[in-house]
DNA sequence: CAAAAAATGTTGACAATGTCTACTTCGGTC
DNA sequence: GACCGAAGTAGACATTGTCAACATTTTTTG
């Protein structure tokens, strides 16, 4: 009733926009599990049952969040490869470390990421596309890379499949915490080298190093 | 009261493994989200607070469900070790395939083991052995690699790093279902390849493949 | 061998959550 | 100015993790 009447603020304006900022943010400080609809509704200042007209449910808001956090993906390797290039194996290697930077500064996002149910047919068209944008620039830059004679003559989708699995691999590590787990490692060195021996096997064999 | 009186089941003899092998099927037919304590203890008939008398909470069984999976993985690896003796290169390759199978088949099972959060001080030694095992298992095919000449002459930890990231980031893609993002992908195929391009940068360079 | 104690299971409760339905209010259109 | 859909609210419900109190069984031990 007359809880508030011409209440200005009725209508929040851009709640969808503001769950999905509140959202990342309850991510990295409590996690997936941590995160719930009614405290993203709380955190946003509106009722437990509001989320509801933006969102079908708690999977429909969690596949908008990964989907901004593929665009993030997409967007850094897009920028890496603008800051190399010209130098495809500056490229590769800054690539690397960005990706797996990343994905260790938001452990709870790129674990969001990856963990959403497949997309089915309709389902999802923003995830979808914006998964389908971070591995688009990755088979750019391997395609730069074959034609640059960087990497052996190999199927693509081979050679992004290798680097894309390597790095992933390493970040999933990382976040879990199974980097360290050699005496004394420096995550982030081991990272690099392991990087650079899958460019040794994906290059071609010229310039030994 | 005398709900049942002198009940020859009232004590279920060996609930804690009992919880354990019901959570391991419900994990592959519900996933881990449609994991639940009581519907663990329906499948399992006991009451519903039945579990908490060998699980100290939720999170507590999920990490013993996890050290069971790393047990099996570790016994995974060194059976192939055994059935490959003397054949480093055999090893590898068929270790890599071994791997990759175990986590597509037992999908949510694989994605417990590493979304377990990192075992604390005395937490969870069951999980931290297990872990350790297979890590161990892998550093020990490593090192008779190279003590076989058959991988360059690296810290063993950047090796083993290497593979199991790469081996990892391929079964993690596998199940999210974007080892097949390319065309026409035979999942099998790019994984094999990939461990192929992996192994000709981790290896001493004679073999010419 | 009986009695005390520890282990194991049960019932009942509580708060939190995802989600549904019915109602209210706001912004704009005939 | 009345009307309509979009956006938000309140209230309810079933399910879940978890705790406390109680019951029963097994084990230890005097």
């Amino acid at each position: 009733m007359a809880t508030h009447t011409s209440n200005p603020e009725y209508h929040h304006g851009n709640l969808r926009q503001a769950l999905l900022d509140a959202g990342e943010k309850l991510l990295e400080s409590v996690g997936v599990d941590g995160l719930t609809l009614r405290g993203l509704a709380r955190e946003t200042g509106v009722s437990h049952a509001a989320p509801y007209r933006h969102f079908a449910d708690k999977a429909d808001l969690l596949a908008a969040l990964a989907a901004r956090g593929f665009d993030r993906l997409a967007r850094a390797l897009v920028a890496t490869a603008g800051e190399h290039a010209g130098d495809p194996r500056g490229e590769y290697l800054a690539s690397c470390r960005r990706y797996i930077e990343l994905g260790r500064k938001h452990p709870a996002m790129y674990r969001l990421m990856f963990g959403q149910p497949q997309p089915g047919v309709g389902d999802q068209p923003e995830l979808a596309a914006a998964g389908q944008a971070a591995f688009d620039a990755l088979t750019a830059a391997m395609r730069r890379g074959v034609a640059a004679g960087l990497y052996r003559d190999a199927s693509i989708e081979t050679l992004a499949m290798a680097v894309w699995a390597l790095v992933h691999g390493l970040t999933e590590l990382a976040i879990a915490g199974r980097l360290g787990l050699c005496g004394e490692g420096d995550a982030g060195r081991l990272s690099e080298d392991a990087c650079a021996l899958l460019l040794r096997g994906i290059g071609t064999s010229r310039p030994g190093a």
